[in-house]
DNA sequence: TGTAAAACTGGAAACGATTCCTAATTCTAA
DNA sequence: TTAGAATTAGGAATCGTTTCCAGTTTTACA
């Protein structure tokens, strides 16, 4: 067992100089001679030495630690984000702490505090709700950049990766339209944040350039997550009035949107149109041929790294833009369409 | 800004008493008087203190961090397991590091490395390959407790989560059989590693059992990921003596091989059987209604929590075994076979 | 050769807590 | 009342580094 670690005191001693110059050699310091440095080096060679990470973070006043939050790592697309971050940011010399918040506010209170007791160097958070008072307290009490992914904040030291959802929205609706759906249902979750206002902008809009009265019994915001979806669907397609396209946002959405199709025998793609904000791996051997509007998470997370480094670098705040596409396939077409 | 931050030192001064009394309240000793407590208590709420994680590591010597290593935390299989470990180990006070391997060996290193460096109190790790002469030595050499997944590991001071793939299986193989087919092939990831080893065996056993001769061209094993099962199963569906039935193990195999089907214009379930080891969410959402073997990746990260914790507490290293379900679907019994 | 500047090195003070040791106080019992 | 034990509180060492400061040696240039 490699129970009595070895300190930069054992090195000192065996290369016979002072433990100042130890860390002087290994931190690059000029002011050291090449005899000094052979010493040095060798010595360490010879016991395995490794600076201790903990005693230079005390020290240095920086642990080169960022905290991750998230709703839900087990949002694919979430965890593509994580990755590609982690990747970047590692590439800088930093490691991740990752936590969930499971959409709690309390956790996600709590999370900041566990963050800030281990002094970490910043954090890149997808929040629950965006404009509570409390964040703007929590993040300003933090002491360490933050960097949010997809919500604005106004009045905030902190910059964001926010993507332009309304134009991918509008783009699908008005290819909807194109194709001759007029009554398009719209599920997505929470609409006190910004990807769902954003989102719905986009749907407005494009209704809006083709003169179509804005039916607000189609628009369902709620909560994210599959069961409000899969009610929300269910409830929609039992009405007298049904809607003949669906537009569902976000990957719980879409899972509970689908589930409630296939038990009410609902093809997409063949007996409604239907669109996915948002893709997932495996997303192409689904039932159905599904139309989507994309964006990068891989860029999401190399931006969110990005804008970190930045930030820690004592840069000013600054907003990321990721761009989504619409992708149609043929459910945008449904065959038996009126 | 929270420029300059509250310490023990601050806490002690404003309650006017030393700061190992200071320390001696917060941490529950017993040689406190009420009055000293009260006044201290004061003073933290006061200034809103909290301790700095960083000094309390250095100075106890842990760290309360647990190093997560995995090949791919984008495996919706690995994301479950890891939301489920940090879940629990959370409510034990300690906090997740989370680093990819991407399934490369150097990079594996390099983690433990900085794991060591970082003075880890113990590390859960879904190894690339399990029985490298480097693993026993940098395990070893950690100096920290380590958990592995669906590992064996020989002689070495580790306690693993297991699960028994051979049975599940076996279960399916043996289904099929009773189906009616008997050119069953086998599709997965490296052969030298405990899950193929011990998937391979419960088909071996249920060919053995059925008294059918195992034909060597029928099973492919080379590398993890969606390529190689892609390529096989094109391979294995484009000669002359084709297989009746498929298994596919973990979900990259899984996924490139549904690919490689769709591409053929092949159909689980009606016109070959087909078995998914594994499954994943939104799973029953695709295009056929697969059957699978089932493990439950929430109870593996549960196991391998307690198992961490166990560790810590130092009792002696030990295994969990998960159990695998196999879940016949009508992808067991495709329609049109001979 | 002398002197100022530059290069180099070691000692010690941080960083922010915990914990051991000791001294002072309070309590108990003879 | 007082010896001795039990509580309680403070001081200082410690965890393993970095970095400032001061002192010593070397170099450079007049």
């Amino acid at each position: 067992m490699g129970k009595n670690r070895i300190t930069i005191h054992d090195v000192a001693a065996k290369a016979d100089v002072a433990i100042s110059s130890v860390s002087r050699v290994l931190s690059g310091h000029r002011d050291v001679s090449e005899k000094m440095r052979a010493k040095v080096v060798a010595a360490v060679a010879e016991l395995g030495y490794e600076p201790d990470h903990l005693a230079q973070s005390l020290r240095k006043g920086a642990t080169n630690t960022i905290g991750f939050m998230i709703r839900d790592i087990t949002n694919p697309l979430f965890s593509i984000v994580a990755q590609s971050a982690e990747y970047e940011l590692r590439k800088a010399g930093y490691s991740i702490i990752l936590i969930n918040s499971h959409g709690d506010l309390d956790a996600e209170k709590e999370n900041f505090a566990l963050f800030k007791r281990r002094r970490i160097d910043g954090v890149i958070a997808s929040l629950v709700s965006e404009d509570s008072p409390y964040v703007r307290n929590t993040i300003n009490e933090l002491g360490a950049p933050v960097v949010l992914l997809d919500r604005e904040v106004t009045g905030l030291n902190a910059s964001a990766v926010i993507c332009d959802h309304a134009q991918g929205v509008k783009q699908a609706t008005a290819d909807l339209i194109a194709n001759g759906y007029q009554r398009i249902a719209f599920v997505s979750g929470r609409k006190d944040v910004f990807i769902s206002r954003n989102r719905i902008k986009g749907y407005e809009q494009a209704l809006a350039e083709a003169k179509i009265k804005i039916d607000e019994d189609l628009i369902r915001l709620g909560k994210f997550g599959e069961e409000f979806a899969y009610e929300q669907t269910k409830d929609l397609f039992s009405g007298k009035n049904k809607p003949t396209a669906l537009i569902t946002g976000g990957i719980g959405a879409s899972t509970g949107a689908l589930r409630a199709l296939k038990e009410l025998k609902i093809k997409p793609g063949s007996d409604i149109a239907f669109v996915a904000l948002d893709e997932w791996p495996m997303f192409d051997l689904l039932s159905s041929d599904l139309s989507s509007v994309y964006r990068d998470p891989e860029e999401m997370g190399r931006q969110s790294a990005r804008l970190m480094l930045d930030l820690i670098a004592e840069k000013a705040p600054s907003q990321a833009v990721v761009p989504t596409i619409y992708r149609p396939r043929s459910s945008s077409k449904a065959l038996s369409h009126a």
